[in-house]
DNA sequence: GTAGTGATTTTCT
DNA sequence: GAAAATCACTACA
């Protein structure tokens, strides 16, 4: 079953927990891809001196203040993509990175689109999608899926009935500010 | 195996 | 002008 709105709207660390184990699913033009998310991390309100939010409303964060159930994705590095769920209510910028997911179907899809022609040895199937700019372009998302419904067709959650119960927090990666906050959640 | 660094562009100061 | 929610390549052990 596609998770619904009312899954999202609820406070971002409760979540973010419940994501994991679930499935990210894409019905790419290519085909359908689905991945498993065992990796996330929390953006939480204008205190979280990490998170894009904490600036105040901007051209690029603005789909973190709207309501929940919506893709965030931006352009970070010169050359990835990020793709984030939005929760909570509108107004309240929170949302959660989706860092990284294991390749269930469409696996030969993803493949082509990260085009690896260089380097195929130190690339393995576990490698594919480790990563929140790997699996945007494992996906093909950009910011033309930027304030996408996460609620229907094509781009959604399914969800497993699987909960995961054993699993670990951790600093976030890749950010300077609030290393304090756990709010990473992965297995 | 680990450690260090270049790529590249959007956005804010 | 500088930093950024990253990744892959290179060098060295």
């Amino acid at each position: 079953m596609i998770l619904p709105a009312s899954f999202y709207a609820r406070p971002t660390l409760l979540v973010a927990e419940e994501l994991l184990g679930q499935y990210l699913v894409y019905e790419s033009p290519q085909g359908k891809l689905v991945g498993e998310i065992n990796e996330v991390e929390s953006y939480i309100g204008s205190d979280d001196l990490a998170s894009h939010g904490a600036r105040g409303l901007d051209q690029r964060n603005r789909i973190m203040f709207g309501p929940a159930g919506f893709a965030y994705i931006y352009f970070i590095y010169g050359m990835y993509y990020c793709l984030n769920v939005v929760t909570q209510e509108e107004h309240f910028p929170s949302a959660i990175l989706i860092r990284s997911i294991i390749p269930i179907l469409g696996t030969d899809i993803m493949l082509s689109n990260r085009s690896l022609g260089k380097s195929t040895k130190t690339t393995s199937p576990k490698q594919l999608t480790n990563g929140p700019g790997k699996v945007c372009q494992a996906y093909g998302l950009t910011t033309k899926h930027d304030g996408m419904p996460l609620t229907c067709p094509p781009l959604y959650i399914e969800s497993t009935d699987k909960k995961i119960t054993t699993f670990q927090r951790s600093s976030r990666i890749g950010i300077s500010k609030a290393q304090e906050h756990l709010w990473r959640f992965h297995y």
